[in-house]
DNA sequence: TACATTTGTAAGTGATTACTCACTATTAAA
DNA sequence: TTTAATAGTGAGTAATCACTTACAAATGTA
C-alpha cells in the first residue's frame, strides 16, 4: 500500500462519509488526496473499486467488534457485551461508521449478514436464562444498538454513560 | 395541485427512496412521471425544490403520528403510545419514511428537532413513574424507535408482534 | 548496467448532469 | 370573444461526470 494509496482512501472516506458516495466525484476525490485523478483508477479500477476498498475494511473493523462476543461463553456476558458495542465505537471510527450506514439505504446497500452470527448467539443466550420469547429478544437488543449507534453517530449525547446503566438494568446485568 | 404535479411528486418519492437523491437524474424523473422534464423546474423551481416538496409531506405525516402522543395525560399511555410508533407506519408510507432515513446521514440533512417536543414528553412521564434517570429513559425509547423503524424499513421481521409485546413487558404496559 | 514492472501524471474522451429558453396548449376571468 | 395567466413541451446549454490513454518517473531485479 503506497502513501498515495492511503491517502486516496482517507480523502474518500471522509468525503464518501460528510457528502454522500454519489455526491462526491472522483476529481474531488483526487484534489483532497493530493494525487492525479488518473491515480484512483489506476489502484482501485474505478469508483465503485475505491468504495469497495473502504467498505473492505469497515467489514474488518465490524468483524473484530463481534469476534469478542462470539467468544464468549456465559449468557449474561454475551448481551452485556452485545449491548457495549455502539458504547465502544472510537471517535476515529465515525466517519466509517457513518458511511457504513448511509450505504444501508442505498438499493445496492452493503450487507449487514455479519451480525447474523452474533444474533443466534444472543438467541441462544435469552434461552438459556429462560426469556419467554428469545428470538424477539434478540431483534430488540439489535434494534437498541443500531438506534444507539445512530443517536451517537449523529448527535452524541452527552448522557451516554447514564443510557448504558438505564439498559442493563433492563436486563438485571 | 395538477395532475402531472402529483405525477411528479410520486415518481420522485419513489425514485429518490429506492435509489437515493443524488444519484436519481430530473430526466429520470420526468421518463418515470411522463412528463417533460423541463415541467419539473417550473413548478419545483429545481431538483432541491422538488426535494423540498416531499419533504414538507413526510413532515406533516411525522407530525401526524406525534400529535396522538402529545395529548396524551397518563403517563403509561405516553410510554405506550410512542413505542407503539413504529409499529403503526403503513406500508404506503414507507418509500416516504425509507427517503427521510437515508437522508439522515447526508450533511445537510433534515432535522428531526420535530420529535423534541415527544421527548420532553416523555421524560416527564417517567419522571411522574418514579423512574431514577427519566432523561436516559426517554432516550433510550428514542433509540428503540428508531432501530424498530429502520429494521423495518430494511428487512421487515416477521415477529413484529412479539417484539411490541418483549419491549412493552419492560415498561409493565 | 540493462531491462521490466509498477507508480504516477496531464490531457483528453463521450455521456450525463441540472437547468434554460422559446414556444404552444389550456384554462379562466373580463 | 378577447385577454391574461398558467400549464406544458422539446430542443437546447455549459458544466461536470466517470473513465481512458499516451507517456514519464520511479523502482525493482538480473
Amino acid at each position: 500500500m503506497t502513501e498515495k494509496q492511503e491517502s486516496i482512501l482517507q480523502a474518500a472516506l471522509k468525503l464518501f462519509a460528510t457528502e454522500g458516495y454519489a455526491s462526491t466525484s472522483t476529481n474531488k476525490v483526487a484534489k483532497v488526496a493530493g494525487v492525479s485523478e488518473g491515480l484512483i483508477f489506476r489502484h482501485f479500477k474505478n469508483k465503485e473499486g475505491l468504495l469497495n476498498a473502504i467498505m473492505g475494511q469497515s467489514a474488518a473493523a465490524a468483524k473484530a467488534m463481534m469476534a469478542d462476543v462470539i467468544m464468549t461463553n456465559e449468557p449474561k456476558e454475551i448481551i452485556r457485551k452485545t449491548l457495549e458495542i455502539p458504547f465502544n465505537i472510537g471517535k476515529d471510527e465515525y466517519e466509517m461508521w457513518r458511511l457504513t450506514y448511509a450505504l444501508k439505504w442505498q438499493t445496492n446497500g452493503y450487507d449487514s449478514s455479519g451480525f447474523d452470527n452474533v444474533k443466534l448467539i444472543l438467541r441462544d443466550a435469552f434461552d438459556k436464562l429462560g426469556y419467554d420469547d428469545p428470538a424477539a429478544e434478540a431483534e430488540l437488543i439489535f434494534m437498541f444498538i443500531d438506534g444507539a449507534a445512530t443517536s451517537f453517530l449523529l448527535h452524541e449525547p452527552t448522557n451516554k454513560g447514564d443510557i448504558l446503566s438505564s439498559i442493563k438494568s433492563k436486563y438485571n446485568l
